[in-house]
DNA sequence: ACTATATTTGCACAAGTATTCAATTGTTAA
DNA sequence: TTAACAATTGAATACTTGTGCAAATATAGT
């Protein structure tokens, strides 16, 4: 009994409690951190990644993506489909062929931002 | 024999040659697409989103953050490992206690370009 | 109708990952 | 030298996810 589990307590006094309130204030909203989440999930993935930044530059249908990127039309198209309903991209159909492009204005700028990271 | 794959063939006769090869020479090096992915990677888990959140207000010890976040402080060290090695928090300790604080300039930026998104 | 082709989709599976639990390390104070 | 405690770590587990495969859909031409 009395046996306290040691992850539950922490004795620590606060050398400033306010500064835990004042942050705790200030917190995400869980909407937000939950999109914060998803829009930096899909840029976490190397083929999405590049697809984005192919389509940055121009329109292109599932089959150049493919080749530019030598990853298979399903792969492609599976990736396509995430950035679809995320409403990254939108397309356009032409035949039998579907051109891609970028739908969001905010996307591309989230992104140089994390090459210019990268980039120092 | 003779069979083709599927997959294997495309034979669009591309409306501009130019075009893809445009864009190809300016891919991204691969260096800077896994850099691109590990960073985004590591901005797509809600506990280190908002341990970088919190850390970008003020200066904290583990149990602060276990308790801001309402995590355990074992998840909360473990994430923070994958912060340390990636060079985006840095710690300070004192006594018992360890003090971290966020150690990468552009990650803030980058964040904050994220929470833009997100809020439209 | 039939064939060819561009793309999509469902399923299965391997690889990756966040968290929990238990044990351990390092530090302080008695 | 012990006890208490903040923090780290390794192993196990549950969960997520990217891709290949095969089948399905859609469109154009014969």
């Amino acid at each position: 009994m009395r046996k306290k589990n040691q992850q539950d307590i922490c004795e620590v006094k606060y050398i400033d409690k306010d500064k835990i309130k004042d942050v705790k204030k200030q917190m995400l909203k869980d909407d937000e951190i939950n999109e914060l989440c998803e829009v930096f999930g899909i840029l976490s993935d190397s083929t999405r990644i590049r697809i984005i930044f192919v389509l940055s530059k121009k329109e292109l249908c599932v089959c150049d993506i493919s080749h530019l990127l030598n990853v298979s039309i399903s792969a492609v198209s599976h990736q396509l489909r995430i950035l679809r309903n995320t409403r990254l991209v939108k397309y356009r159909k032409q035949g039998k062929m579907v051109f891609y492009s970028l739908d969001d204005k905010h996307i591309s700028t989230l992104f140089n931002q994390g090459l210019r990271h990268v980039r120092e």
